[in-house]
DNA sequence: CCGCATCCCAGCCGATACTG
DNA sequence: CAGTATCGGCTGGGATGCGG
């Protein structure tokens, strides 16, 4: 594949976007490996996460249609989230952008 | 491959920082599909962004050691930017993207 | 031609406190 | 349990101007 993107109408920003974001990776890990997760188990393993940031980027997130929000009117109230079927098709690229990640990790200690 | 990333060790991070910036995916694909590019080609191709940006920008690629930046000492100065081999690794990951920011960009104006 | 210095603002993110 | 509300610091990025 030797083809390239037009830079004039690259579409590259459309996908940062909806991965932007402290605690957006991490959450969407966690509901890929867990599959659906109540807000308090999402803040359970993600401990140094606010309350409020959790809600921010799960609200942002499900904004993009990446991530379901279920509200069961119940009290004491219970919230699940969960990867969307479109949210799934991200998952390939944080994976390639994880491996990348780890040979860039060993790159910079090399080159400190 | 249904292997799933640890959160807890998660190196997705390590990537988008590289890739993160206005500009960065942009001036990437220009190297990417041009070849070397001199200062001011890249800012003719890009006519948006300011030259403190692109300055910015570029230093922030070689500080990562996906662009090279060689100055030639002449008057008037001349300096040329290009992808590293090791920068290289990254052009899947872009296209990957900007194919998922494509569908995205069609998704949202669907349910807009 | 290439880049640095300065000033400025918006938005992200954290800490903390409060609520149905 | 799952949120809001408020305050405040920090940084990314724009505008503009100077310099070798």
């Amino acid at each position: 594949m030797n083809e390239h993107i037009k830079p004039d109408q690259c579409q590259i920003q459309e996908a940062l976007g909806t991965l932007v974001g402290k605690w957006k990776p991490i959450i969407l890990l966690y509901l890929m490996k867990e599959g659906t997760q109540r807000f308090s188990e999402l803040k359970r393993e993600i401990p140094e996460i606010t309350q409020k940031m959790l809600t921010k980027q799960l609200r942002e997130l499900e904004a993009e249609g990446i991530v379901a929000r279920e509200v069961y009117p119940e009290v004491p109230p219970k919230v699940e989230y969960s990867i969307t079927e479109y949210g799934r098709d991200l998952q390939p690229i944080l994976e390639a952008m994880h491996e990348w990640g780890e040979k860039h990790a060993q790159y910079k200690k090399e080159n400190a």
